[in-house]
DNA sequence: TCTGGGGTCCTAGGACCC
DNA sequence: TCTGGGGTCCTAGGACCC
């Protein structure tokens, strides 16, 4: 048996525990540039304001109901998150952290010791509620996608108090048939089209389908594997995360720049922030990586670009993995330059880290050097280890940025062209001791 | 004027290899 | 004249998730 935590609301929630005046009123969190709606409270969904809705489309309507928009805060989010997943792996014998708001429980041989399953997951969110005042849900099936779908149900229906178990066949057909195919995990928006259009319109007419059907429309063993987790077979196992994080794949790092860039070097400066980032998170992780990609993209709004929007270029790196962000620097601006195009104006760049893997395994080393219009930076030494070493030491006790690269600097005090908007911005009252609350 | 960011998995064609 | 089969790697892109 799985259960699937999810917290209400995360990114209202955590705002709403530091600054109660929030409780009860229309708030949403926006996403980075202040672009557009990511999280909503219940006050306004009830509005209309529809997830990922822009801005500047709803803000009157905020306005008018005395509603709060906040620029999001992943510092107080990714902390909240922390705590969160803290608690559950205090209550079962493993938690696979899914995403920031999100986990998914082990809850193989609970009951034996511990009353009702029911009892237990109340008890879940009542301590999870307690030592860190954000709401959850969790929703139990014998597998994950079923479990999603009773932690789907037991945030549209309070009355059952944000717990739901769905584990005997009547209640799994009940739920199924109320459930529109387009809520079910894995099922987008392009799939709920194709699937419309063959008649199936609710997840239990979904799981009626015969295998040969499954694997030649719902994308091969992947459509088959959720039709079998619908009917209540397992697919998939949980993946237990280390010490509440989960190790990924691939590291990656963009951002919408706040105003359109042309210039090389503006755009460079944007990205060496970006890689320098995803270097950082990669050090952090304890991996190395050999494949490094860059992207850079036109306005997709604009009727007068083209397509395509997006252009990147990867790199399997010549001199082998590398965790140093001045290596892959080096990399990353040859990447750039063969993307850049002058005269065009860019929106938006970023840069992915792939092929990911601890260090000191047996790496392949070019024999011959690398084709000619690629120059291998020096390789990683123990100096440059040491020296990654201390940049990450400094930025982690005296705060982000102190110590970067060169091309990210800007003149005076102005901000940096690339910098988006961030002006409802809270406070980073769990990672800051500056931004502190004090009680008097 | 203003439309997110960070992930996963899968597919497919071409180059290249034996 | 006939011209296989089984791989990997690279690159790009699509679909999905939160």
């Amino acid at each position: 048996m799985y259960g699937l935590v999810d917290g209400n609301n995360f990114y209202v929630s955590c705002e709403r525990v530091f600054q109660p005046r929030l409780e009860n009123r229309p708030v949403v969190v926006l996403s980075n540039n202040d672009g557009a709606v990511v999280s909503r409270s219940a006050e306004a969904k009830q509005l209309g304001i529809p997830m990922g809705a822009p801005f500047f489309e709803v803000r009157e309507l905020l306005r008018r109901h005395q509603g709060h928009a906040l620029s999001s805060n992943y510092a107080l989010y990714g902390d909240m998150s922390r705590r969160v997943m803290a608690r559950l792996a205090d209550h079962v014998p493993s938690v696979e952290v899914y995403s920031i708001d999100e986990a998914f429980l082990d809850l193989h041989g609970l009951t034996t010791f511990c009353g009702s399953l029911d009892t237990r997951a109340r008890a879940i969110r009542r301590d999870v509620l307690a030592c860190t005042g954000i709401p959850t849900c969790i929703g139990m099936a014998p597998t994950k996608t079923l479990a999603k779908v009773a932690n789907r149900l037991a945030k549209k229906h309070p009355e059952l108090g944000g717990v739901l178990r769905l584990d005997t066949a009547s209640r799994r057909e009940r739920a199924l048939r109320a459930l529109p195919v387009g809520d079910v995990w894995g099922v987008g928006r392009r799939y709920a089209d194709k699937l419309a259009a063959h008649g199936i319109r609710t997840a239990w007419e979904l799981s009626q389908v015969s295998e040969a059907w499954a694997r030649k429309h719902m994308g091969g063993v992947v459509g088959w594997r959720l039709v079998q987790e619908l009917l209540g077979q397992p697919c998939q196992g949980l993946l237990p995360s280390e010490d509440g994080t989960l190790a990924r794949q691939s590291i990656s790092c963009s951002r919408s720049f706040g105003q359109r860039l042309f210039l090389f070097e503006d755009i460079w400066g944007a990205l060496t922030t970006y890689l320098s980032r995803a270097a950082e998170k990669l050090r952090a992780q304890g991996d190395q990586a050999h494949i490094l990609t860059v992207f850079l993209s036109q306005d997709r709004y604009d009727t007068r670009v083209p397509p395509p929007y997006t252009r990147s270029a990867t790199l399997t790196l010549p001199g082998g993995p590398t965790s140093n962000t001045l290596q892959l620097l080096s990399y990353a601006r040859r990447l750039l330059a063969k993307l850049y195009e002058p005269g065009r104006q860019y929106v938006k760049a970023g840069v992915v880290l792939d092929g990911l893997e601890p260090p000191g395994r047996g790496q392949q080393l070019s024999l011959f050097g690398a084709a000619d219009d690629i120059i291998i930076p020096p390789a990683d030494t123990g100096r440059t280890h040491q020296l990654m070493h201390t940049l990450d030491t400094l930025n982690r006790r005296f705060g982000r940025g102190t110590v970067r690269a060169a091309a990210t600097a800007v003149a005076g005090a102005q901000p940096a062209p690339w910098q988006g908007k961030a002006q409802h911005r809270s406070p980073a009252y769990t990672t800051r001791f500056d931004d502190m609350l004090i009680v008097r």
